[in-house]
DNA sequence: CGGCAGATTGACCATAGTCAATGGCAGTGG
DNA sequence: CCACTGCCATTGACTATGGTCAATCTGCCG
């Protein structure tokens, strides 16, 4: 993945095809099979975030329950929610395009995102433990989710071995991300933990088929420190040092790395 | 429950027989059977902890297969490991007695304690994402655990939809439980995180039949402070100011809450 | 009784929060 | 198409919270 300057910022889905040479192909059936709301057996199969999606754990034979189960899609536009604290618990959710934040609120009014989701990413298990959702999900950008109503994962794991373990493996993967930015919150300085938090960006839009070098913050400085745990002033200091550094590049809301040994050491 | 002070810290198991009655005599059998090898056909069925424990979601039809899961306990003395960071991951555990809190370490050399666990909690899920343990689970006293192997546990998932639901409640309450420990890092100010972690280690007591009011703390004051995220003479300084305040009365690792509603609207 | 880990308290300092002023960009409407 | 408007970002000056270092104290355990 060579590094390179973002001229105009395109949309995520179409930054580097190349990586992907069957994507715009999946893309324009998608666009397709929306207009005209013709569901074919195996929608899921064609996803082209097959792969993070926690339905890559159900085999083929039994592709015919997985689409049966998976049964709507849902576009959400840029500041909507897909579901907001407090909602009832029905599905947990696969993005499919774009990224959502997720935010809980104190009783005392502020709020704190919990955490960023890109497209292959599950949302809404926080609802499981109380039938209730926890924390807001609020789109980023226009993005589509698959929806996949609980109770239906639940049977299906009943059949699908596979499913419930990748099931339990990704709650867990949820648990240990938490953890991990406890450590990040708990434990570092400001300037290391938005360097941390730009570290983890690059590695999951290279996941994704995108540049590890050169990517776009869909979220604002106040977000970011949010999560983070600071001011967005202070996330805004950390980046102009960091350019002042020579370690990165920052236009806006697109970054380059062009250090990342330096933002690792942190 | 009647708040009281404490003259000499009793062990936990001790502290208010009355509001459990069968408890001594539960602990006299439980203490008979480790001695003697003896392993009755029901022991989860008369374990104290088994309302809190994921084996309550078991109907007592199925009462043998579970005790067949559930077969072995293990002692952990003060200061152990029940597992280690990178340990390979085979069983959940579920606290019997005692307490436990679990470490995770940064690759500089730093380390955060990301919770802490009362007899009845279970311990392990962080191993499910990718069949290690992430964090080390030291015992804070002397203490005991059932072992659940975790693919019995999967096994037993296909055949009890109940303890299916169960096992996923537990996941997502621990995500959650997470998600309000970073609103905390990230949002209060260091005494307001304090207050917080006293109330909620003040219901969790009472959960388990003890005094809401007047608790002995297992941890240190460094424990806490890494817990929290701030230094352990800033931990101290915080109780200092509490007690000043007439809000609690501190007595080395004893606490009496006596002003719950100041700590509530820190 | 001595030793040591844990806890408390104080003095000083640095990091990051607060307040404020200014600059840039995108989306909207004439 | 351009100008206006509001949101977002940047930067500076000052402040306060909490970290650091150090001295002392307490209580527990051998």
């Amino acid at each position: 993945m060579i590094p390179r300057t973002i001229e105009s910022p395109a949309p995520l889905e179409t930054r580097h095809p190349a990586a992907h040479p069957q994507l715009r192909l999946v893309r324009d059936i998608t666009q397709a099979r929306q207009t005209t709301s013709l569901i074919p057996s195996s929608q899921c199969a064609n996803c082209m975030m097959h792969w993070a999606c926690i339905a890559s754990a159900v085999p083929s034979a039994q592709r015919e329950q997985l689409d049966h189960m998976v049964h709507t899609w849902r576009k959400i536009a840029r500041g909507e929610a897909l579901f907001r604290a407090g909602d009832t618990f029905h599905a947990l959710y696969a993005i499919r395009s774009g990224s959502f934040k997720t935010v809980v609120s104190h009783p005392n009014g502020a709020n704190h995102v919990t955490g960023f989701q890109l497209a292959g990413e599950t949302l809404g298990l926080d609802g499981i433990a109380a039938d209730r959702h926890t924390c807001d999900a609020i789109a980023l950008e226009d993005s589509t989710v698959c929806s996949m109503p609980f109770h239906c994962i639940e049977d299906l794991c009943q059949d699908i071995r596979p499913l419930q373990h990748r099931l339990h493996q990704l709650m867990a993967e949820e648990i240990v991300r938490e953890s991990g930015l406890m450590l990040l919150l708990a434990g570092l300085s400001a300037e290391a933990r938005v360097a941390t938090f730009l570290l983890n960006l690059s590695t999951r839009m290279q996941d994704r088929g995108y540049s590890a070098l050169s990517f776009t913050l869909r979220m604002t400085r106040e977000e970011i420190g949010s999560y983070l745990g600071m001011q967005l002033e202070t996330v805004s200091r950390a980046l102009s040092r960091f350019q002042r550094e020579g370690w990165i590049i920052v236009s806006g809301k697109n970054i380059e790395l062009t250090d990342m040994a330096a933002l690792t050491e942190l």
